[in-house]
DNA sequence: ACATACTTTCAAAACTATTTGGAAGTACCG
DNA sequence: CGGTACTTCCAAATAGTTTTGAAAGTATGT
């Protein structure tokens, strides 16, 4: 396969992959151009790239930044910015494992958390306690495994839980 | 907290979480809702409990068929259905696993697979190649993880996973 | 076969999210 | 200070997704 087409091919399935996982098209996209150019790349860069407005490369490269995907970089001699993604794929798994857990696990666990406290000794209350308790207990594991593996090595946890479970 | 104060939350909460993971809201509405009903419960009753449409009800419903998560279950005497959400949350939480790796994970392995084998030796080409080997081994050491874990038995892999990273 | 009780489909409408492009803001330099 | 080179903001437009509701379809009992 050709550089070119395969490029587009990667932009184009992390664009459709990002979605799937609550980060938008155009943000997936600028990541995958960015983690396949060897250089930093200027916003005027990324907008040509792309084919996207000026707007929409800004606020996406600024979404990148919080997320820390990516780092802005200044060339000596240039005014403007460059921006360049972290290409440690342990790392970004990492950073985005940890954001979404921040982001979306741990107000779920905070809220089972307070559910499976509600009154009541009927049938439709037992099954309801039941069920915020048990999602608690689930979550909050997936919660703890998370911690570990995003503050430690997740290269480490990975080989080690295939290890495990073979 | 009142019982149905708390399972509004519930269902309301659950549907927010639902959206973020690809899920959309009504389905997981619907899947929070059978989640705590103690009996199956007809087209009829979602409708009205969630005040959504029957074509809404109904297709969502399918929806969490597909998933594995809600089992039909027919009454004796009866002639419409009635649906029962599968309350294990660990086999919830396998079959949600098991689901999204196949539509999602799985097919981005491939491409990656394909895309490091992509031609070309200058700077850009050796980037491109990288990043797609590295992400390569990521994805599917990930997959390899999670085909492992929702073959056996999820409870056992948290509890263990936890071990090993204390 | 017909009536009844239900399920499924689908095109239109409502709603949500994303993208654009111009205007405003900021920083640097002579 | 004014000009230049950029970045950021934001309201309006566009695109995408979800929901509705009525119509079509299907199964069951008499």
């Amino acid at each position: 396969m050709e550089l070119h087409e395969a490029k587009d091919k990667f932009i184009q399935a992390w664009g459709a992959f990002g979605s799937q996982w609550g980060i938008n098209r155009s943000m997936a996209q600028v990541h995958a151009l960015l983690l396949i150019s060897p250089e930093p790349l200027s916003t005027e860069d990324v907008m040509e790239q792309l084919n996207i407005s000026r707007g929409n490369a800004n606020m996406n490269l600024r979404a990148l930044i919080d997320w820390h995907l990516v780092d802005r970089v200044l060339k000596t001699g240039e005014r403007r910015e460059f921006f360049q993604a972290e290409k440690d794929v342990w790392k970004i798994a990492t950073n985005i494992t940890r954001e979404r857990k921040k982001r979306e696990l741990e107000p779920m666990v905070r809220l089972l958390g307070e559910l499976k406290q509600t009154s009541g000794t009927n049938n439709e209350s037992k099954a309801f306690k039941q069920m915020a308790h048990d999602l608690h207990d689930l979550t909050s594991r997936i919660d703890a495994v998370l911690e570990r593996s995003t503050r430690s090595d997740v290269q480490w946890f990975l080989k080690a839980a295939s290890t495990l479970l073979r």
